[in-house]
DNA sequence: GCAAAAGTGTTTATGATACACCCATGC
DNA sequence: GCATGGGTGTATCATAAACACTTTTGC
């Protein structure tokens, strides 16, 4: 038992986990009847978990938990990203407390929501969803979700949509080298609306961050792309002397 | 006394209240050897309280405090922002939560930081600020803060010069009727940079949001000033419906 | 009349948008 | 040979930036 003079709220993060789908949707997500977007057939997904206990159990929510007493926040959203989804290495950005007096019927509980993006091309994320049943959504196609994180849900994916704009994150969604189509598809993706190509492509390689390689994409039904890298040292490089990304 | 199974770090919330100096600040905020700003004398200001109790007694600190059980968190920071400032109608954005495990040495407390702003021409805020020692400082001349202030206080300057180049923000910090100079002024105080004088006026007007009134400003030793309303309601119109300030 | 700030346009450069065809490859 | 996506350039328009003098008023 923990004693306090004054009462104290429960502190919880929660992760709303971006990713873009490669169509095999782990848990009970049913993906029937969906056309496929501009995406190159990927959507922008969201992970969400089935909750097993009350309150709100059986309904779908995002993954999260208690904050430890001496733990960082950062550091208790990957904790428990880790052993949700099994994912270690990827993109993470605070989006803001949510503390509704009542968002939680058991008691009072404060929540730091997070956002985050994982990268599925390096991480198979859904083999290590384990036990509990967990599932991509895509972001049009929610599920009621439990608790006010439907609230922060919408609240993320603002913050994606303004932040794709202004920061190089669409590579946070993809593999190392890529081909132009991908980069568009994904912001296209994210957006949620569709950009012209010859006008992309200009300004994407006008900023000089995107490096073509000796290589070129394998496996395709018709004339294969030239790979990319971004160059993420040197736009970080740029970056500390107040260059802006801007796409 | 109050018991919990597992134990439950404690919640604050931090305001950085930004204000424009009117040159007589309060409390014991020396203000010598100041250089004019391009912002027509007026600086760009945060209101600091002076503690008395320990942890950090005697140095400066943001305005703040504890979240009550069925407080919500705006609320929290509105209670105490007039508990300490008397100020009741303000901006209050939210910054983000602040929970690094050692922040505070006497237990674990996260908190949650509020940008907020107030409208020194409206309020008098300093005559409000009663027994505890509160001062407006120029972001250029800050004290040492308690806590992690100084980070909370960073981050919140950062905001608001982002803001303010997308939203009406400035106005937040003017009278009703406002010159041009006066809007100019301001903004290159937040900014921390001068802007020119024809672009800047064109630009605002072109918006059609600043509407010129019969009125002109009053008690100045030279040619007076056009004054112009900010249409706060068209503004909001516009903005359900996508439109996006820009200056 | 002089100090102090108000008010006012044009030119240039830069970036954003719109737009359509031929090419390479796999099947 | 045909389906699929890869790759490319130009003209137009809109916005941003640079820039200096005359006018009004109070003292």
């Amino acid at each position: 038992m923990f004693n306090y003079q004054y009462p104290h709220p429960a502190v919880t993060v929660d992760c709303v986990v971006f990713g873009l789908d490669d169509a095999h949707s782990g848990g009970a997500a049913q993906r029937a009847n969906r056309s496929t977007t501009a995406a190159d057939g990927r959507d922008l997904t969201v992970l969400l978990i089935q909750r097993d206990l009350d309150p709100y159990s059986g309904a779908w929510a995002l993954p999260g938990g208690f904050v430890k007493i001496d733990e960082d926040l950062e550091a208790a959203a990957l904790r428990e990203l880790e052993e949700e989804t099994g994912v270690r290495d990827l993109y993470l950005d605070q989006l803001g407390a949510f503390g509704t007096p009542d968002r939680d019927p058991r008691e009072r509980v404060i929540t730091v929501a997070y956002l985050a993006i994982v990268n599925l091309f390096d991480h198979p994320v859904t083999a290590a969803t384990d036990a509990r049943n967990a599932g991509w959504f895509p972001v049009d196609e929610l599920p009621r979700l439990a608790f006010d994180h439907d609230v922060i849900l919408a609240a993320a994916l603002d913050r994606l949509r303004a932040t794709v704009r202004d920061e190089p994150i669409v590579f946070e969604f993809l593999p190392d080298k890529v081909t132009l189509r991908q980069v568009q598809a994904t912001t296209e993706a994210i957006l949620g609306e569709p950009l012209d190509k010859r006008n992309f492509r200009k300004k994407l390689l006008a900023t000089g961050l995107i490096v073509p390689l000796d290589e070129v994409e394998m496996d395709v039904a018709h004339r294969a792309a030239q790979l990319h890298r971004f160059d993420r040292e040197r736009y970080d490089a740029l970056r500390a002397e107040g260059y802006r990304w801007n796409a």
